[in-house]
DNA sequence: TTCTAAACGAGACGGTACGTCGAGTCTTGTG
DNA sequence: CACAAGACTCGACGTACCGTCTCGTTTAGAA
């Protein structure tokens, strides 16, 4: 049995409403300014059931950009390569990037508001773990000479909604996504730092 | 006359006290946790006086942080070589990306509040969008083939009060700037690109 | 079912606590200089709950006042004569005024901070409609040739928290009340007004 | 010498500036919402003038009143009859209250005003002092047996802005006057109260 | 199918922090 | 040098929102 208990149909129903609500808020009003009583009222239920399922608003946007993510974490845990075991590290992390930006670029305003009720508590997400752990283990295999675990965070510090906002214009769809495969093959292909006399 | 007028000595008085109150708290409890009301008693002011002086909580930290950086933005300006002008463009960069990691480094706690507080207009406050110029003015000149603007919104984005916590342990005080050094440096020293077919 | 829904248990024990706090500091500081941050603490409860449940500073007093006067208006209404229906108006007047003078004399320092607080709305609120209709009813009875309504008004301008701390001095506890008593029976008694010509 | 020192020219001019925008505001806008910042602000001088000139926003109001009614005091102290002295207290009365009236009519706002400003500090204005004094003399020797201190209190009770204005319709302009004199009349007219047993 | 206990739904409640407003004070500049 | 101007101070008021809690309702599973 995967769960306890078979979950209730009206509360996957629920469950779902409330989903749908978060990102409808949060695609009109920008990121911010979505509170969670809002969010019920649209979703048509109680406030208590918010809570309930998602236990706190960084729990909610939290749903929400992992449901968005689900399908590239498994991808990488249990895909084909590029992007799943077996390819080398170097298209990996290229592939693995690439997936993430998209992800970015098209839930903007999602990733604002996660940032925002994260706070503090960002770096020991579980999504934010995995990906760093994945990132990181990439970057050690391709390059032993780089310091690998801050090299990750660097990347990721990348993921921010308003920078992606703003790197991303109608013109360019996808500029966010160049510039951070170009950084991040700059990083790989640099010269190997000379010894700290 | 750089000012229109002369600022009352009572209220020079009062500034003083509430930015010396705020980063009293902020140092004692971590970033956040620090309310108005708090400031302002603490300050020995009414809560007036802190919203009239700074009209919000980012106001204040904003006020707080720039006082922190006044010396570097003016050495960056007016000052001598390296940071000042004169210096080639990689010296300048790397002692300025020194003296911010240091103001990081001692203010972590703050950089924590202010990104907490500034949400989403993060991008466009005069200290950011003065060292992003900056940044991209150096990087251009350096290395003309690379994309200076979104490189230097990613070195900027390693400035995360938390990273910057996490990055320094007591054993290596500073680390975060060693790490942000050499990841400047290896973009700087990546060969260039291959054109994309 | 007279209430939608009951009161929560919590809810009234704060109610209790909220009316209870405030009747203690406007007893010991004059009604004036209470203010809500201060029936908040004294209470034991955040501020944003008193605002729930009385709106604001009117409506807590109003609230306080209601309470002391709610026996006499279901006397009023539902009691026994001399108060209730079936007895001549004017022993009904009197015993009304007489109720009325009671309270008013037990809480001078509530009626001043009540009149402060509702400002001009004080013809509007529903206890003044509710004595107002009530004594001119009453006047309308025993006196029709009188003019009910500005009557009325005037018998309920005696009712001014400062005037009846003035009137009631410690040897006479219950001058106000006769005062009142007097004036209305000397209306009430008054020979018919001669046309106007 | 009268005054301590002549009033300078300007100093005068801005008083009745002051007044005047004060009487104007206070016309316009309901009594309330009128705050001194706006009164300086239309009268064209700095707040510190008004303070300088009225003590509080209390004088002001006071001010504009006394100004409404020194024509009214003048005749009682030192006028002709029947407003000043020489006529039977009857007729003084009857004809102070219709001066008085006609100025609460007129100044209806003002009133409000002046009310919600003086907080309970109203029996103690030289102003209520004189009317009452004025009122109870002449009750007095009118109805030696009445309590003609209580009476004029009573009164003067009627004075309320509130009230003025809701008692003034278009179509009677005057009824205020008119059922203040029924009032006064029916009690002047009062049968001898029956000794208290 | 009916009963019972647990989970759910709805939203009122509790508290903290923010920001506004206006009365009254005080310093600085000016005629 | 007294007055005018208005920046400044203070604290009360009211708002917003997060997370909790209660109470009535619905459902799942047992008898």
């Amino acid at each position: 049995m995967t769960e306890q208990r078979q979950e209730r149909a009206d509360a996957a129903r629920n469950r779902r409403a409330v989903l749908r609500a978060a990102e409808r808020l949060v695609a009109e009003h920008g990121g911010d300014h979505v509170s969670l009583d809002r969010v019920a009222a649209e979703a048509g239920v109680g406030k208590g059931t918010v809570f309930r399922r998602f236990g706190s608003r960084t729990g909610l946007l939290r749903a929400l950009l992992e449901e968005r993510s689900l399908a590239l974490r498994e991808a990488i845990t249990d895909g084909l390569p590029p992007l799943g075991p077996g390819a080398p590290a170097r298209e990996r992390l290229t592939a693995f990037l690439d997936g993430l930006c998209g992800i970015a670029e098209d839930n903007a305003a999602l990733l604002t508001a996660h940032e925002q009720a994260c706070a503090d508590a960002k770096y020991t997400e579980p999504s934010y773990l995995f990906w760093h752990g994945h990132i990181a283990s990439l970057v050690a295999q391709e390059r032993p000479d780089l310091d690998a675990d801050f090299l990750a965070h660097a990347l990721l510090a990348l993921f921010d909604g308003e920078l992606v906002r703003r790197t991303t214009s109608p013109g360019e769809p996808r500029r966010f996504t160049r510039s951070v495969t170009e950084l991040a093959a700059a990083l790989l292909d640099a010269p190997p730092a000379p010894p700290v006399p």
